[in-house]
Order: C-alpha cells, then structure tokens, then sequence
DNA sequence: AATGAATGAGAGTTCATTCAT
DNA sequence: CATGAATGAACTCTCATTCAT
C-alpha cells in the first residue's frame, strides 16, 4: 500500500513503515472488524510494540481513516485515468464497474473495511470520507446519467445507483473466486445486467426522475 | 415485537416484556452499532437495570440473536403467505422483492441490524442464523431460477441473485421515505431493473450457468 | 438433618422443610465451598425458588451458622452421651476421636463446612460458633489433660491437642472409604499413633506445660 | 518472594516487580481468603492501578498459581538441600518437619494461602498444583517408610503420613509465636509426638500395611 | 525510533437480596 | 407459602492511550 500520495518520489523510510502498518491493519479489520480489532492486535500483527505504533498515527480512528481515504482516493484515481479514453456512454459506465470490481477484487480485504465500516468516522474523519464517498457515488452517476440522457432512457437515477452500488458493495458477503470467477467475469455479468436493465425500462413518460 | 413464534395464544408478561425490550435493543443496536453499544445503553433505553435485563435473556449475544433469528423468520412468513397467491415466475419474483422491502421499510431499524451485525455471532448461535439466511436465500435463488427455467433465460444465477441481494440489502444505508417514495415504489423499481435485466441477457449458449 | 434442638416432639412443616434445605446446603457448600456457592446453586438443589429460600432463613451467613451450629451441637452431644459410660482415661480419649470420626465420617460433607469454613461468619454468628468450636476443644484437651495427670505423663499440652485436631480435622481433604477403612479402623490408628506418642515422650521435668 | 526460580543471577525489574506484587497478593488472599479477596483489594494494597496489575499475571486464578508454585518448590528445594546431610532414617523425618515448620511458621501467610485455597485452581493450574502437592507428599512418605523398615515398624503409612500432614497442615489456625514458642519448639514436640507414636505401635503380625 | 510500564474509564456479567402478588 | 421480577453494588477483566526512558 502506498501511503501518501503527495509525493511520487521515493517514500521515506516513515512512509514506507507506515504503509506496511496500514496494511497490516486493513488484515486484522478485515477479519475482526474495526470494534472487535484491539491495537494490540494491531501491535501483534505489525511486530511493532503498542506504543511503538502510535509514532506512525494519533489514534485508532485516524488509523482507519488513513486507510479508508487512501483506498478511495487509489480507486477514483483509477477510475479517472481510465475514463479518458472512453467516450461511449455505455462503455463509461461499464468502465466504472468493472474498475471498481478490478481493484477491490485485487484488495478484497480493504473493500470490506470500506463497506462495512462505513459510519464508524465521526466529526473531521468522518466528513472527509463522506465526501469522498459522495464524489466517488457522484462519478458514477454522472455516467448513468450521461447514459440516460444519450439513450433518452427512462428510470429513476437514484434508485438505480444506489441499487448498482449495493450490488458492488455487498460482494465482499459472497464473491470467491474459484466459484464466481475473476474480476472481469463478475463486472460483466452485472454490467450485462444493471445495463439491460435500465435501458429497458420504459414505463412511459411520467415515470423517472432527472 | 412478537418474539415466541410457538404460540399464536396470548403472550405472557414475560413475553410481552421481553419483545418490548428486543424492539428497544433493535434500536440501540440500529443507532450505535451492535459492538459499540453497550448493555448500559440497553438498559437506560428500555427502563430496566442493568441486572434486570438479565432476566430475559443471558448474554448480549444472545439477544442479537434473538432479534435476528425473530425478524429472518417472521419476513420468511411473509413470504410464504404471500407466495401461496402468486404463480407466475415474474410475479412471484416480484413477490419476493417486494415482501423484502415492505417488511423492512417497515422494520428499518431491524433490518440494518440484520445485515450489518452479519458475521457478530460465533459457534451455536451464529450457525443458526447462517442456516435461516441461507435458507432465506435459497427460496429467492428459487424463484429465480424458476422463472429462468419458464422463459430459457441466460444469465449467471449465482451472480446475478447475489446482486439482487446487494441491492436490496445496502438499502439501509440510503433509503429515505421522503425522498424515494415508499416501499412499492422503490420496489417496483429494482424490480423493474432486474427483471428486465435479466431477461435481456442473451449472450448466446456459452453462457450462463445451472 | 434434624434443625431446632430445641425440641424433641414431632417437627413443624416448617422445620422438616428447613432440615432439607439445610442438608441440600451443605452439599452444595462441600461442593463449592461457601463463597463460590450462590443462593441460585441453592435454589437449584432444593427445588425452591430463589425468593422461596428467604422464607427459611434471612441470609446465606445465617444458612452457614444454622449447619456450623447443628453439627457442633450434635457432635457435641452424642460425645458426651458416650463419655457417660467410660472412666477409664485413656479409653475416654479413644472415646473422643472415635465419636469425631464416627460421626463425620457419615456426614462427611458437613465435616468440610465445619472445617474449611472456619473463619467465614462474623460478629454475632462467628463469636456464636467460635464459643462452641472453644467448647468442643476444651471437652478434648481436658480428656488429654486428665490423661496426662493420670499418668504423669511429660508433654505440650496445647500443641499435642492442636497436632491431634489437626490430624482429624484434615481428614476431609483424604480419606477414602475404600482405601482406608471404615471409621472405626481409621481411629483406632490414629489414637494408637496420638497415645503412644504423648505416653512415650519423656525429656524429663522441665518440659511440658499445665 | 523470589519468583523465576530459572535463573539465579540479577533478577530483572518486571521480575523484582512481580515478586512484590505477590507478596503483597499473599498477604491479602491470607488476610480475606481467595473468594474473598478483589483485585481492587490486590491494587490497593500493592499500590499499583487495577490495570497495571494485569501487566504481571492474566488472570487472578494465575496469580493464585503463582504463589502455590513459588510456595511448594521452594520448600521442596529447602528440604532436599536439607536432607543431603542427615542419614539417620529417624533423624530424616525430623528433618521433614522441621523443614516444614521452620519455612512455613517464617512464611504463615502463604502457608495458609497453600493449605486453605487447597482446591481452588482448576484444569492446568489445578494439576500442576496438585502434581507438586503429591510430590511433597510422597517425600515425606518415602522418609516414613525408611523409617519403618529400617526399625521393622508396624503401622498404616498412610494414615499415619495423612495424619502427620494434618497436624502440620492445620497450624495455621492456632499457631501463635508468643505462646507456642519457634518453630524449632513446635517440631520437637511434634516430631516427638508422632514419632513415639509410630516407633510404639506394636499390634502384631496381622496390622500395617505396605 | 521505539518500548515496557502504567492507567482511567468502562466493558459484560453475577451477586445476595427484596417485594408485589 | 411461594414466586417471578427486579435491583444496587460489585465483580474480573479489557480498552485506547500515555509517558519516562
């Protein structure tokens, strides 16, 4: 993990512990959640002393904090470079879910502790990682919207995003990829039917929403 | 809260305590989190001591797993009742997803506590609720596999059923009555893209899955 | 168990029901000694409930002082019943470890009550039970001390007579029906060793003490 | 109390430490009893916080281990160390008892702690404890049977050992330096005692027993 | 840079006991 | 006579965090 995206020169050696602690403690949240997991866990996991782990962060919350913005922060980061050399609408959506099933497939253990810890942040955290969460559901429904408006289709923006995130956020319950697949043949198969499904619903004018 | 399923007669005091005191902790729980509340906050909210509430039930688990247990069964009751009226594939699946919503539209609290309070419970009791969740899943598996079969649809059972969950139970995290209308409307949406999602997928016979 | 010396006609309700109580107490006190053991355990073992327990008595010391107080007193009794028909001093001596051993041989569990329970009961009911404990000694040592003047005999009064309580009061912690005989055998040992030995010590006149 | 009985160098300041804290532990669990005693009463009187305790020993149930360990090998070690002079059968055993006394009449409150909490540890800390009581046990009784056989004596070991250990077992109840006089006092006059006792017994052929 | 030692606050749970019925 | 329901107080133990070194 690569703390710190200030800088893209070489990481000091204080970044490079600190992203090899995040690491370590996006494992133990992973497994214990972040109530269940202790900092001596924590100390445990990362072969560092308890207090030792307190020079690299203030407090457990700002642990998870840095963990959460940094993994929002990678995937939009993704998402952008990616989008620029798409111009279909159909194909920019696509590009979304299968980004965001490419990389928290490739980082399951993060993905969880994005989606499940989800309202754990109060006050200054909690704000930065709302707000990064509404700019990242805003990129995508841009995208459907962008669709929507191409294709002069016809349902409700919202209750569709909202439904297409629960579908890529509940999948650290089930997804094994042995049974399911790799990240590409899970981003298509719900690609294939978020798509079809929007683009099929026609309940007349007075339905939908902008 | 009806808790006691086993007798339809008139409830005891016991009973009637003890449903009004899960109905409490379902919103404790809703509120705070099942780990970060406490059985102080359990027992300011229902009005008891601390000690009393130990006369209802032994353990802070335990009574998670009552509230779960109670409410995967009363909304598979539901079901059923509702099912025994409903034939066609589409319609039943309907069913489903509109069963789902209302019951926990109506039961908001209740339901953010099933599916965020997940994988909490260990051993005895985590097995039981695992079997009912699995059982849960399995009869909309079903009915989706029925309706695949009636109209010789092609798509990924597993993935798609998988979504469809997704969707429905990320739900907590962003339905508002006043913004999206009640229960059927939402319910009619989802459904609307799913269904017509699925029933557009035609990859041609390579694809799919049993 | 028969409670309430205090009559010899035929026994209350209430005192039969007591008596049980109290012998279901004193398992339960072998058992998990008196500080581990809880009014529940007690509940448990006699059928009563909780509350119904405090009809019997005010609280769980007096629970202990009731059995301490019974045992002391009838060990106390039948002693002095037995020493009615003996004159010979050395036999009087017998006589005592033989009525010890006898009787909490056959009510083994009390014996432990008595014993490890020693030093639990305060104010009132401890003094209550210490004065007879006092008593019970005092009968012994006077037996030794008569022995001892019969004879004219050389020894430690006080730290042979503590030796000897020692011996039968550890009883509880060993003995074993099957391995080491019935009561009678055990102390016809035991007396042989105690005698033999307080008989046998001479270091001349300046030992020994009233 | 010198705990870490591994190494005989400078002991450490977390072992230094320790050792303190179960000094203190000792006299309090002496003072109210095990049950009885809280670790609020263990903080208080080692003057450590609650939780600083903790830092020392898992659990008060180790702590109690603990203590019986350090208790029962350093009486062990004493005796051996004491006996590797004395070859007289009958001077051995006074060696045993005199051992005992001395250590535990300068130790009386652990001595208590030993016999009292006798059966208190359960599972591993139970058997350990209990495998060091049955060694004890069995060096005393070799030095009895030495005895016997050496002098072609007549009696029942084993309740002649178990009434030994009685007598020195139950000293911690009635034990009082200003009256009893020092150890040394007290093992003659029990030495004597029990050792007259046995070395006179003499009921022929059929009595005794291996 | 790193740690052993320490702590205040608070966790879940159990206790002997009471009281309305 | 007997009980279900309830409680205040106290229990052992764990938590995130700090600080001297």
């Amino acid at each position: 993990m690569n703390s710190g995206a200030t800088t893209r020169l070489a990481p000091t050696r204080f970044e490079r512990q600190l992203a090899r602690i995040l690491d370590h403690a996006t494992a133990v949240f992973y497994e214990k959640g972040y109530e269940r997991a202790t900092m001596r866990d924590l100390s445990r996991s990362s072969g560092l002393s308890l207090a030792g782990l307190y020079h690299y962060f203030e407090s457990k919350e700002k642990l998870l904090y840095l963990i959460q913005r940094h993994y929002f922060k990678t995937v939009m980061e993704r998402l952008n470079a990616r989008l620029k050399d798409v111009t279909d609408p159909e194909e920019r959506v696509r590009a979304f879910i299968h980004n965001h099933l490419e990389y928290f497939v490739a980082n399951f253990k993060a993905y969880k502790v994005l989606s499940h810890e989800d309202d754990v942040l109060r006050n200054q955290f909690g704000a930065e990682i709302a707000a990064l969460k509404r700019e990242y559901y805003r990129s995508c429904a841009s995208l459907v919207e962008d669709l929507k408006r191409a294709r002069q289709l016809n349902f409700n923006n919202r209750i569709a995003v909202m439904g297409l995130f629960g579908s890529i956020n509940w999948l650290h319950t089930w997804y094994n990829p042995r049974v399911d697949g790799n990240a590409d043949a899970v981003a298509r198969e719900i690609s294939d039917v978020f798509l079809k499904g929007i683009c099929s619903v026609a309940r007349g004018p007075e339905g939908g929403q902008t």
